[in-house]
DNA sequence: GCACATCGTGATCATATGATCGACGAAAAC
DNA sequence: GTTTTCGTCGATCATATGATCACGATGTGC
């Protein structure tokens, strides 16, 4: 206070003025000119040390939440895979993982979908609880709902009830078939053809990712069996999505299984303008890792240690 | 004046929004409208969830402390009083040194918790105020809050609010009773003794300082008189720690009113690893001064005018 | 039912901020 | 010695920001 305020002739240290530059502006809530009014300082130069300050990384904005060590895995994740969004949700131990996911999924999805647009849905518990949860905002907002697959009907029918039926376009099959020649001309049925060109021109579509493991919603619900999962393995699979297993680096496999579905394949998934994938725990890093590599998705909705291990392992 | 009406606890989701924002605006340097766009805000909203999220504590900035603050005088404190740390804010006319300091000791205590520690409390404006900024920095790092003294329950409180309870633990008592033998009964109590006792083994201790002139909180808040402060003067008493009245070398004096507190003595508040005292203004220099000078306290977080006095009075 | 307070919202506008540019001076190169 | 180069400075101006206002939705009490 003394000499402060005169003239400073001889600098006081470079390091001392900033900090004290950013203590009034940050912690004092001062405008820059009553900075400089206050340390005889120009205010274009105290905006100009405040810059330096920041660029210097003297000056530290911390967020002080779980969210906050989310956003920068969110920044990796987006840059690395080229993906137009992440969303990464924070580490929780209690709780159920998918209804989480689900819970953020819907977030982004109410946040994303305009009036009139259409979502094409895949397969899985994830999908499930976000359509759940969005059920009102899809009502709300004229959004039709088509299926990617077969199989959704059981669940996607508790989710429309009350709506009306022509908004929500159902492929009239199970996901698998026991057969090639059955899928085909179930494929074949105008109905179907029907339903499955609908789903081309969706805007969205919102798919799970699942694990080669005997968890699988999958083995689960009896559309495949552990052997045939086994072989799966052993032919190098992953992961799938909407059925399709693909290798290490996201690539399809050539598999028999594939010819029993009844559903779009990648190449369509990929037509759709935004490919949206809600998926988390520590059983689908590898899977997650690989749809991310292989570009089969758009947006990746995760959570933090999933997040963190995917981007470790692919480093390694 | 700071009211504590703020809420403190976020809507579920509305905290991942500010601190998405906050990250954009802070870390990505968008600027609000952009913001806005990708989140589909207006731009005026953006702007004000970012003041709530300032006022709330979830947006902290923090000036790198190596350099930060006025570095000539906190080295000196150091040195000559043998502090662990001091922390000497710039000097400021206008504005609540109260609230200037509370920011400062907030921002020292963010970077020194760790997850799981536990903090005691004392009493004072200060003490409040840190606390109240400190909130959000609590309940994420799952700290514990322990008093040092009875009577703090008031203020507490409301910084406590949407946390588990069974984090803080309050002594259940006033800080100043009639009588000895009231305040004797009540130091027996079970409950009171297991606070006590926890109080001992926090890793650190908040405490303010209080100077012997009529405007002390002590007096203000009904605990004290102006004659009782009289008489301590006149013993030499230059200031307080919870309550407790030193002399000018910070010994504590042997007062009939050190018998009717509730909490802790000194030997147990020295006890602490490490005791972090909030206290400036040019009321407070003599008993700061008679503080650092008994060893009374580890950290020192004050004004740059208070510290040039204290240096200067004690050369005296 | 109505009036009324309260809150959240976006529009408007004054102010705060930072990008750009030319001027100046110091140090280095010629 | 001159010239060049570089960096710093402040003036100017476009933009970003936040204070204020007015409106509409919501809830409350009479």
């Amino acid at each position: 206070m003394n000499e402060a305020n005169d003239e400073l002739a001889f600098e006081p240290h470079e390091e001392e003025l900033l900090s004290r530059v950013a203590w009034h502006y940050y912690h004092d809530g001062l405008t820059q000119s009553e900075i400089g009014e206050r340390l005889n300082l120009s205010r274009i130069k105290v905006s100009r040390m405040l810059d330096r300050g920041r660029r210097m990384g003297l000056i530290h904005v911390h967020i002080n939440s779980s969210y906050g060590g989310c956003f920068a895995l969110e920044a990796r994740l987006q840059e690395i895979y080229g993906l137009d969004e992440a969303r990464v949700i924070p580490a929780q131990e209690t709780g159920n993982i998918n209804d989480r996911l689900a819970e953020a999924a819907s977030q982004y999805l109410m946040g994303r979908l305009k009036d009139q647009e259409m979502l094409a849905v895949g397969w899985g518990a994830t999908v499930m609880g976000t359509l759940q949860r969005l059920a009102r905002t899809l009502s709300y907002r004229d959004i039709s709902l088509v299926s990617l697959t077969g199989g959704v009907s059981a669940y996607i029918e508790g989710v429309a009830s009350g709506r009306s039926s022509q908004n929500v376009h159902l492929i009239p099959a199970p996901l698998v078939v026991s057969q090639e020649s059955i899928a085909e001309a179930i494929r074949a049925e105008r109905h179907v053809v029907e339903v499955m060109s609908m789903a081309r021109t969706a805007n969205y579509a919102l798919v799970g990712i699942g694990a080669v493991a005997d968890e699988a919603t999958l083995i689960a619900s009896g559309y495949a069996s552990r052997s045939q999962f086994e072989i799966f393995r052993r032919q190098g699979a992953v992961g799938d999505i909407i059925g399709i297993f693909y290798d290490q680096n996201g690539v399809p496999l050539d598999l028999p299984f594939h010819k029993m579905l009844v559903g779009l394949d990648f190449d369509a998934l990929s037509a759709i303008p935004q490919v949206i994938a809600a998926a988390g725990g520590s059983k689908k890093v590898d899977a997650i890792l690989a749809a991310a590599r292989g570009g089969r998705i758009d947006v990746l909705i995760t959570d933090e240690p999933t997040a963190q291990a995917i981007i470790e392992k692919d480093q390694a």
